[in-house]
Formats: structure tokens, C-alpha cells, sequence
DNA sequence: TTTTTCGAGACGACTGGTCATTTTTTATTA
DNA sequence: TAATAAAAAATGACCAGTCGTCTCGAAAAA
């Protein structure tokens, strides 16, 4: 039995995890006090440090924590079968833009925000980014191999070439969004790569 | 006569931007105190509430003393009579990538990281964010509006719509080479963008 | 010309509060 | 009872921002 019933410290941990993701995208890691994410779950300070170790240790877990979801909902995507992998792809990053004009543009990704404040400070968030970034850029590469193979992307350049190129313009244009507070770069970034670039 | 000899507050005020610049950039917002920017320009605290009147007052100004060289940079490039604007906009992209790796990677691009640590709190500095990334945009626009009239950049897409969509990829590729601490991102984002994408 | 007055700018010690982390105490479980 | 986990309390460092004092040059008065 993998997990019947999960223990109390599980759950803690996962609701500290679930809080830290909404704190940490929206007022960064030095802008989140321990104090806040802890007052927002009712869980002591002492628990924190024994679940986790230290700030570092739990924006890292929070990384992973952050990304999972967003790689369930991409493969939900791809694995639809009827459809094809290049229109799984546009549908994926349109639910996201729907998302993102819902919450008005703020927080954007936290993998982003995060690499651009502490990605070169922090060794142990940056290696948990690394893995984060990697997993999301190698579905999407598989993706678009897929579509390869279906005849709508371009095969002179290789699908993970344009998966990096999609991840970082992503990570762009979610910075842009957030200053022009408008989901114009996002639907320009799909319509230049998805709908021009990369077709075949 | 503008400015025959600067008074001790402008040059105050200089070395206080200047070491924000710096500070800011590596260590982010809230990641930076007031306290560190002040020891390192020897500078009594008051006076900083003199001259700024608040950090966030201060960031906002930082900003726009940090893409002031790059904006001379580029359109020094665009300036020279020899050579095709493509190419110096080619060229420009090459110097910051060298001089990206010169420093390790370390850092990145202010305006991409201050985006996304407090682009979505702090209204004075977005605002600032925004003109700083709008007049770089402009630039660029320029640069590749003068590229479609020589012939190299495609004319089927609007200077406007490319110059955003390269801006946006290269905050991308700058996060992107902060985790992967490499130049490759930057690369692919000149070679894709320049010499494919937009080439006519 | 010399003296006095005055005010703007410069200044840094100080404030209340918050930071992440550690140590100590209490509770639980084996 | 011994071992382990959880919670509370304590710790010192640091935070952005304030405020009363001081300095110093220019204007006013003598």
C-alpha cells in the first residue's frame, strides 16, 4: 500500500508546499517571509525546519511541487487521441492564457521568476529549476516530435531545439505580460512559433 | 552651460545608481538592502532619502540608468554607415553574449529580473520597466524597420511584431542561461530569430 | 566690510518590526 | 522507559524608514 492514509506530516507538508507555490509566485523568495506562509497554514515554525531544513530546501521542493500539475495537464494533451500532437499543443497553451487573463496577468511562472532572482545565488533552487525546466522542455520536445511525424511541424529542425525555443520565449513573454499587464505578447508567441515557425 | 561642474548631490546620486545597478541585478529587490548599496558608495543614509525618497522610488530610477548604455550600444551599431542594420543588430547581440560569458553567466538582464520579482507589486516600477523595455523595443524596431528596406529582413511582418517578439525571447534566453549556466540559449535565439525566422 | 541671522541640505543614531534559524521544552510512539 | 517527532520560545541579525541635530553658505543687518 503506497499511501492509504497519508500521516499528518504529509499533509502539512503538502499544504506548506501548496501555500508556497501561490506565495513565492506572486511576492518572489526574499519578498516571502516564513512567518507569512506558516500564519497562512496554522503550522508551528519548529515543524517547518524539521520537514524541511531550511528556506532554500523548501523553495526548491516548491519548485517541483510548482511544475508537476502543469506536466500532468500538458501530457493530458498529448495523450488525447483523437487529435493531432501539434493541436494538443496550441489547446495546452491556450488554456494557459485563459488562466493567466483570469488572474489579471499577475504572478506569471514561478520557475521564471524564480530563475531571474535567486537562479544565480541559490545552488539548490537553481539545480531544482534545472530538473523542472528539463522535464517541461522534454515533454514539449516529444510533442512536437510527434507532430514531426504527423506531417504539421518542420523536420530540418529538431524538436528539441524548438521545445528550448518555446520554453524560453514562454518565459519571455510572460515577463512582458506581466509589465504590459496584457496577453498580447502571450497569443503573438504562439501565433509566431506554433502557427508560423515552426510549421511545416 | 548644462552642466559646467556637477554639484556633490548629482554625483551622490550617480554612484548611488551605479552601485544599485550592480547590486540590484545580482541580488534582485528585496534581496538587496539599502544599508549594502549605501556602505558600498559611502553615502549616510539620509542623504539616500534626500536625493530617492523611498527604494522603490530608487529602483525606478535604477532602471532607467541601466538600459541607457544599452540603448547607446545598439544604436551606436545602427549609427555606423558601414554594414547592413541586420547585421548590426547581429553584431550588437554578439557583444552582449561575449560579455555574458565573461561574467559567468551570473546576473542576466535587470529589467527581465526585476520583471519578475516585483513587475506585479510595485507600480512605480513597472511603470519604469515598461519604458525602459519600450524604448529598447523602439530601437529595435527602427534597426529592423531599415533591414526590411535593404532587402534582408522579410517584409511580410511588421518590424513591431518582430522586434517585441525578440525582445521577449531574449528575457527568456537570459533566464534560461542563468540555470543552465550557458551561452547555448542565446545562440539559438540569435540563430533562430536573425538568421532564420525573420530573414527574408 | 563685518557681524548676525536663518534655512535648506546633510547626517546617522534610532525605531518598531521582521528575518531565518536554533535551542529548549513538550508530546507521541515504539 | 527510551527514542523520536513536534511545537514553542528564544536568538541575534537585519530591514526600510524617520527624526532631531548639525553644518554651512547666503542673505540681512549693523
Amino acid at each position: 500500500m503506497p499511501q492509504p492514509k497519508p500521516t499528518q506530516k504529509q499533509i502539512n507538508k503538502e499544504n506548506l508546499l501548496s501555500q508556497g507555490v501561490t506565495l513565492l509566485t506572486h511576492k518572489g523568495y526574499h519578498g516571502t517571509g516564513l512567518k507569512e506562509i506558516l500564519d497562512a497554514v496554522q503550522i508551528p515554525k519548529g515543524s517547518f525546519y524539521n520537514y524541511f531544513g531550511s528556506k532554500e530546501n523548501f523553495a526548491a521542493e516548491v519548485t517541483q511541487h510548482y511544475i508537476a500539475p502543469f506536466i500532468k495537464q500538458l501530457d493530458a494533451h498529448l495523450q488525447n487521441p483523437d487529435g493531432d500532437a501539434l493541436g494538443a499543443i496550441k489547446r495546452y497553451f491556450g488554456e494557459l492564457i485563459n488562466e493567466l487573463e483570469q488572474t489579471d496577468f499577475k504572478g506569471g511562472c514561478l520557475l521564471g521568476n524564480l530563475m531571474g532572482e535567486i537562479g544565480d545565488t541559490s545552488e539548490v533552487v537553481r539545480a531544482s529549476l534545472q530538473q523542472a525546466v528539463n522535464q517541461y522542455r522534454d515533454l514539449l520536445q516529444a510533442g512536437l516530435a510527434k507532430a514531426q511525424q504527423e506531417g504539421t511541424v518542420r523536420t530540418d529542425k529538431s524538436a528539441g531545439e524548438m521545445a528550448d525555443l518555446l520554453v524560453n520565449t514562454w518565459q519571455g513573454v510572460l515577463l512582458r505580460m506581466k509589465i504590459d499587464k496584457s496577453s498580447v505578447p502571450l497569443k503573438q508567441c504562439c501565433t509566431n512559433l506554433l502557427d508560423e515557425y515552426f510549421r511545416n
